[in-house]
DNA sequence: TGAGTTGAGGTTTTT
DNA sequence: CCTCAACTCA
């Protein structure tokens, strides 16, 4: 049994108000995971049923979070409640109703490396250079101008780009999936408000089953994500969204902020919650945060506060270049761990963009502090995962023409652009896929011997595994094609080193145990569900991987976390705010909201930095502080030490450097 | 087919 | 400056 008692009043109210829409303003680090937990679990004493709950994040991570804690709550039956991200809830509903969308069960999700590589290709089509036309733009673009009706463009604003190209792209790209048998991520949210829309009875069918509905981060979603929100709250209009406008910093991806700013005018009479009392930060910090954002001029007004009193001060710093930074930064936080006995974990270093990261990574190797570059290269974007993955997507989902093209001369087997050049006319001669045309490559004319027997043998290779999976566990059939397949000779030409082969072998058999803890846990599993399920599952949990060590991180990437010390890197103008996104008032606006949430991540230490001057484009270039830095009132920092933010002289500044590594220096003789 | 060369462009990236 | 990708020649 729980009781509301444990929440402070908002809290409570939020989680108590189970009828109506709700509108849930929770600041940082208010609680918020808490609170929606804490009413779930009020839900299901009240006698709502589990099944009649859906709670939408947009990270695997915040699902199984939510879950989890729900479950320590409530205990077992909290399985029972549909909590999902976005883009899993589209995609069982896609599964569940894929023919009436014109699917076949077994379709493959193409993912956004594979989107633009579409788009490239169309463009190629068309004899248009890509230069001007850069592929993400275009897509963003396709998917503004996209109904979910049917798939016609509506290009209102073409604004540079050749209307004539987008709707020959988009031509291209669809007809392309279609035969694929395949979906895009947007098709995940696309489908599922089309299928609603035309379905009266699917319709009624989910509403009936949804009838209570939670929402996170709704600062993030996006036009589609409220549609389908929208539809599926349609009648009860039982709908929870928690989010905070603060911290929309996703706006670049499609994100609205209008959708929470909007919220009461989008269902009228809606209960508005402020969640403001902080549970993280000291007041030093969250003053400053609060005097940042408050310059926004559109924003719900709140006002983040806490009993915690007081706090350290804010520091500042400037550095000669990058790489002092980066050692100022790396010596200070030494300094900390050892004066408070703190675990690398307790820090974060967050940045704008990952290249920022570089000399970071080299000073913290320098000095063995043991660290985490979150964001950078992904287990699943490593070459060999997903070669494996586009066997195994061959095998399950035949017309995969994309996932055959990245593997059919992977490893080598002499099959050059020609041959897949011929293989692929006769296909479209033959109106089939490409797969099932490998078996036929003794029709294709105008193949070189050689070739056509290295396509005979494949097109028997695959053709042999895909029957095996009528019969076998998928584990146990991707054992076997993948021994037959002889990646490691691949492996042995691509690797530098004999230990780089079994650590990239290892990888892609971890894969294979990955599909057997996947059939342990369904009921029904395919080698299609398990491909379907790890395309939306991208970075993984790392949090074993991360565990004890000091977190480097763009700022994006950390949100939803905190830290004890936090260190602000590249403080300066033209990355924070950067240089592109500061054109536009909008843009600036998160820019703020970004800085923002990178202040907010802080528990107890802050220090925010940036160098005078970085090499760029070759050149050196002097840097301005960041605009933000003066809008945080002065007696919240601590700069008296440098004077650099206000006009540090490079000699001030040197000297100071000077001086710390002196410091660190002595700091490292006496361990 | 693969290594070497040239040239452009250089934000963030939950799924 | 440094990276990525397209192009070029052996």
């Amino acid at each position: 049994m729980i009781s509301l008692d444990d929440l402070n009043p908002q809290q409570r109210e939020a989680a108590r108000t189970i009828e109506g829409p709700v509108l849930v303003l929770s600041g940082a680090g208010t609680g918020k995971t808490r609170t929606i937990t804490y009413r779930i679990a009020h839900m299901l004493q009240q006698g709502i049923a589990c099944e009649n709950i859906l709670a939408v994040t947009f990270t695997n991570k915040a699902a199984r979070e939510m879950r989890q804690r729900v479950r320590t709550l409530v205990g077992k039956r909290a399985q029972q409640i549909q909590v999902s991200t976005f883009h899993s809830l589209g995609a069982r509903m896609v599964r569940e109703h894929a023919a009436a969308l014109g699917l076949r069960p077994h379709f493959s999700i193409y993912d956004g490396g594979e989107q633009v590589a579409l788009v490239k290709k169309a463009l190629r089509g068309i004899s248009v250079t890509w230069k001007k036309y850069k592929p993400e733009d275009i897509l963003f673009r396709l998917h503004a101008a996209r109904g979910w009706r049917d798939d016609t463009l509506t290009i209102r604003d073409a604004d540079g780009v050749d209307s004539a190209v987008l709707h020959s792209v988009w031509d291209t790209y669809r007809a392309t999936l279609r035969s694929a048998n395949a979906v895009d991520f947007e098709d995940l949210l696309f489908l599922p408000l089309r299928l609603l829309h035309t379905h009266k009875d699917v319709l009624r069918q989910y509403r009936e089953r949804f009838r209570y509905i939670l929402v996170d981060e709704y600062q993030d979603t996006n036009s589609t994500q409220f549609d389908l929100l929208h539809t599926l709250a349609g009648t009860h209009r039982n709908i929870c969204v928690v989010g905070d406008d603060d911290q929309s910093i996703y706006g670049w991806r499609g994100a609205e902020v209008r959708n929470i700013l909007d919220f009461e005018k989008h269902y009228p009479h809606a209960k508005v919650i402020r969640l403001e009392e902080n549970y993280r930060s000291t007041t030093t910090i969250l003053n400053a945060a609060n005097a940042v954002i408050s310059k926004n001029a559109e924003r719900k007004a709140k006002r983040l506060w806490t009993q915690r009193r007081g706090g350290a001060k804010i520091r500042c710093v400037a550095a000669v270049d990058e790489m002092d930074e980066a050692e100022l930064v790396v010596a200070d936080l030494m300094m900390q761990q050892r004066e408070r006995t703190l675990p690398p974990s307790a820090f974060a270093i967050l940045m704008r963009m990952n290249t920022q990261a570089r000399p970071f990574e080299e000073v913290l190797r320098r000095y063995k502090v043991p660290y985490v570059v979150v964001g950078g290269m992904q287990f699943y974007d490593r070459k060999e995962i997903k070669d494996f993955l586009c066997y195994m997507r061959v095998l399950a989902n035949p017309q995969d023409d994309e996932a055959l093209l990245r593997i059919i001369n992977v490893p080598a087997r002499a099959l050059g652009e020609t041959s897949i050049e011929r293989l692929g006319r006769a296909a479209a001669q033959a109106g089939t896929a490409l797969v099932p045309m490998l078996s036929r490559a003794e029709e294709i004319r105008d193949l070189q011997p050689a070739a056509r027997h290295a396509m005979a043998q494949l097109g028997a290779m695959l053709e042999t595994h895909r029957q095996m999976l009528a019969q076998q566990p998928p584990a146990q059939v991707a054992r076997a094609l993948w021994a037959a397949v002889d990646y490691r000779r691949e492996l042995e030409t691509s690797s530098r080193t004999p230990q780089e082969v079994d650590e990239r072998m290892a990888n892609a058999q971890a894969l294979i145990d990955s599909i057997a803890y996947y059939e342990q846990h369904t009921q029904e599993p395919t080698m299609s569900g398990f491909l379907q399920q790890t395309m939306l599952l991208n970075r993984d949990d790392d949090e074993e991987l991360s565990a004890g060590k000091v977190a480097v991180m763009t700022v994006h990437a950390a949100k939803g976390l905190e830290f004890p010390c936090v260190y602000i890197a590249g403080a300066h103008q033209g990355i924070m705010p950067h240089a592109k996104s500061a054109l536009t008032a909008t843009g600036m606006a998160e820019e703020r909201r970004l800085f923002y949430v990178a202040v907010t991540r802080a528990r107890d230490h802050l220090m925010i930095s940036y160098p005078l001057a970085r090499m760029r484009f070759g050149a050196l270039e002097q840097c301005a502080p960041s605009e933000f830095l003066t809008d945080i009132p002065g007696e919240l920092m601590d700069w008296d030490k440098n004077a650099a933010v206000r006009t540090a002289t490079q000699e001030e500044t040197a000297g100071f450097v000077a001086l710390f590594k002196k410091q660190l220096a002595e700091q490292q003789q006496t361990p």
